[in-house]
DNA sequence: GAGACGATTTTCT
DNA sequence: GAAAATCGTCTCG
């Protein structure tokens, strides 16, 4: 069932770093109902965040976990900002650092709900037939919202591309709207498959994969 | 609607 | 040189 939930900017506000420096699991299902805003030069892009996994630097799923590399760097900086990197030939993940500095984890965006600039992501995913395609995944994610080498290690608390998270009583109509949070194992790694660190909303019709709490 | 598979290039061993 | 935090297309039912 359709929810018809109207997201309005006004119920958002950047929050503190604070926000991303705990619990990995715990910011990933935090963001859940948050608002990803990116300022480009032929738009604004936005929408609300609807699937997430958690990364920790202790388990063989995160990049993080055999030291720092070139490509990891920005996940031993400073929380919340954004470490993406390419992958299979096509792809940009965008993933956000959390905990302490010098942890190595992250929260990685796999999908959005479409909010604002929805006709020009129309254009840079012309193979998405459904507005709800548009950004469905990790890498169609990137694609409608134009995020890609450009974006690593942005400040997402300040600069072109932030994160807003809902006020209480809002965030709650969200969640509850959609019939609470799904925890699932994470999608597409071959590695600590049993660990339940995907989290998404319940009932959103934007998640990529609906799969059942194993 | 679900499962199989190829594409393509960066990164690290 | 192999693997990769995926996607789109194809086939079958």
């Amino acid at each position: 069932m359709a929810v018809e939930l109207h997201i309005d900017l006004k119920n958002y506000r950047i929050p503190a770093r604070k926000f991303f420096s705990r619990d990995t699991r715990t910011v990933a299902k935090s963001l859940l109902g948050a608002y990803l805003r990116h300022e480009t030069p032929v738009g604004v892009l936005g929408g609300m965040i609807v699937e997430t996994e958690a990364y920790m630097f202790s388990e063989p799923g995160c990049h993080a976990f055999n030291g720092m590399t070139n490509r990891n760097r920005v996940m031993f900086g400073h929380p919340a900002h954004a470490y993406t990197y390419f992958t299979y030939g096509a792809h940009w993940m965008l993933n956000i650092v959390t905990e302490k500095e010098g942890r190595g984890c992250c929260v990685l965006l796999r999908a959005l709900e479409p909010i604002e600039g929805i006709e020009i992501m129309r254009g840079l995913r012309q193979k998405a037939k459904k507005d709800v395609d548009l950004a469905n995944g990790p890498g169609k994610l990137t694609q409608a919202l134009m995020i890609g080498k450009g974006q690593y290690g942005l400040d997402v608390l300040d600069s072109r591309l932030i994160v807003l998270v809902p006020e209480r009583s809002f965030r709650r109509r969200i969640v509850d709207g959609y019939g609470g949070i799904v925890t699932t194992t994470r999608i597409g790694i071959s590695v600590a498959e049993d660990l339940q660190y995907r989290f998404y909303l319940a009932n959103h019709p934007c998640v990529s994969v609906h799969r059942k709490t194993v």
